[in-house]
DNA sequence: GGGGTGGGTGAGAGCGCTCTCAAATGAAGT
DNA sequence: ACTTCATTTGAGAGCGCTCTCACCCACCCC
């Protein structure tokens, strides 16, 4: 249990106390398979007697694995830490990971710096591969990582540029948020609203244009107004803010369509501070459904994805994509359901 | 820049185009000190031409260093990324770190069986040292550090039995928090408050259990009714139902201490459900000065502790735990502030 | 010219582990 | 009794890196 003298005891220390060689050692730590009970008994003993761990540079130095896998965000902590959205998919990673008895690793980029440095991280070696979220376009990790050979899922559909990737695809967990936006908006349009505003996230980010696509399609013939779109940049306050100023230029509104969660929370301060009701005034629609949609007074319509199985199933995928043999894997895309709630 | 056939170039293939030895080689990548600079130069050519990256699993197996820390936090996820006080914690550290050039790894510990896991993955030499938050008193983990040698430092004084460490003083970051605490009754006493109700967070943790301590201290000599304390376990739903149980046990109250702003933001719910007003009826007074307090309704008179800067201290001492010659240090305790606002 | 002096370089010995391969053992088949 | 074969075990060769030494080659001093 205890350690003597500061050094770590060796697979030889064990081996020479059990009085079998390395490789047997070696064996038993790994399993055991193909040592006779008995001497595997010895070993174990000598094991916990010298309280030997393994040291994982040394056999990661042969096997080229670590049993680490690293999960990079690309957002401040701030946004990290406010937006349940993470804590949710972290979760899901978590769970999945931790079956697999393998190590989270969370690493969070904030300046350009860190860019390098994580950089320079993934493609040392720490990990067996990486999960990689909330990625914005010009973001220079995706080609890092794919320039290593790291082996990466992302979160949410990547921009890829075909020809900096040799052909390859990138595999992806992502939900349909075209078509979530468009349930969104054509629930609206049922409820016989007319003049549906959108917060955006942030427009470099696939999953935010990809919703104000399906905006736009719902809204199809009739062109999307200009006047009606704002960027509140996937936070409570930019919801705050974008909602204040599509009431500024649209002051006869009539549903705003968020596109998170927590936008929806901002724009219901504004709707809220300016004495509009919801939703007889103003009807609100988010999209994550996490608590908050859930909290928000009134309480959110929606669209739902379930964010910690899609952490889950990203998790699983790298996993797969690890495992020899399985080869042929491909991107996975999960439907997006409306939630209705007190807000339409 | 590419990598050819997937194995990734060692030093002995730069060594070869560069046309000098491994050693070499070595000293460049890792400075360049004592290295004639026109071979300096050559090195850093066929290192840039073959896209090499020390594989740190080799490294570190000689220099017994991996240039990470491990940053544990003793809490389910959802806490977690619920409280910004571990977002503004993270932040410190994640500076400190990065100036340092040192990898923050972050791992939470949320059932008994990542406890194991982590244990093995501390123990088992990915990271230099660890830096250990919001540990609770029969947590494993400090003793698991300890035995393995792994240097340390906690966020929090730690709850240590003497024994059980062979006499070793642990290595921690706190605030005054008994001072703070003090600091936060007597305000309401001077405001002429009299029946002054306590929230406490989890009393296994030291930072809880010296608050209340302080708020004893600051009501003696009258004894506290323990009518008066209710654990809000330091969220803001405990701190909502702890205002509750308060107000059902002493109706009459006029003021509560709430451990941390969280739980003030909880408590301030349930008495705006009550009809009470704050600070007229029951003045609240809140702990750590996050973004909460200063946007709660009305703005939370509340204790100051850096929390930010906590981090920054905590990666400060690991640091110079981890170099060489820097012996004698000793726990950091930051003062405690109050911040009067209106809500006493 | 002999003997320092000292910066720059390379040879080689590990770090602690895994894994291949051959040897040893013993059971089973002829 | 001799071969065959599966099962255990050990010897030893690396994995890619760092770091200690010894070495080489100016250069300088007496």
């Amino acid at each position: 249990m205890s350690v003597p003298g500061g050094t770590r005891p060796t697979l030889e220390a064990v081996a020479a106390l059990a009085g079998v060689s390395r490789a047997t050692v070696s064996r038993v730590v790994n399993g055991g398979t193909g040592v006779r009970a008995e001497i595997c008994e010895r070993v174990r003993q000598a094991v916990a007697e010298l309280g030997y761990v393994p040291n994982i540079a040394a056999r990661s130095l042969v096997t080229r694995r670590t049993g680490a896998v690293a999960v990079v965000i690309a957002e401040p902590e701030t946004r990290v830490f406010s937006d349940p959205f993470f804590a949710q998919q972290l979760r899901g990673i978590g769970r999945e990971l931790g079956a697999a008895d393998t190590q989270l690793l969370l690493l969070m980029v904030e300046s350009d710096r860190d860019h390098a440095r994580i950089g320079r991280y993934l493609s040392g070696g720490h990990v067996d591969g990486a999960l990689m979220f909330s990625l914005h376009r010009a973001d220079p990790l995706p080609a890092m990582a794919a320039a290593s050979g790291l082996p990466t899922v992302f979160g949410g559909r990547p921009d890829w540029p075909d020809e900096s990737h040799a052909g390859e695809r990138p595999l992806y967990v992502d939900t349909d948020n075209r078509d979530g936006a468009r349930q969104a908006v054509r629930h609206l349009l049922a409820r016989g609203r007319r003049r549906i505003a959108v917060i955006t996230g942030p427009l470099d980010q696939t999953s935010a244009q990809d919703r104000l696509d399906g905006y736009r399609e719902a809204l199809a013939p009739a062109a999307a107004d200009p006047l009606l779109i704002a960027d509140g940049g996937f936070t409570a306050e930019g919801g705050e803010r974008a909602m204040a100023a599509l009431l500024g230029a649209v002051p006869d509104l009539d549903a705003v369509f968020a596109c998170s969660d927590l936008m929806a929370t901002g724009a219901l301060r504004t709707l809220r501070a300016r004495g509009l009701r919801v939703p007889e005034d103003v009807a609100v629609v988010g999209y994550d459904d996490l608590a908050p949609a859930a909290w928000a007074d009134p309480p959110l319509t929606t669209v739902r994805q379930d964010v910690q199985e899609m952490g889950r199933l990203m998790a699983r995928l790298l996993l797969r994509r690890l495992a020899p043999g399985d080869e042929d894997l491909s991107p996975v895309v999960t439907p997006a359901t409306l939630i209705v709630r007190e807000s339409s």
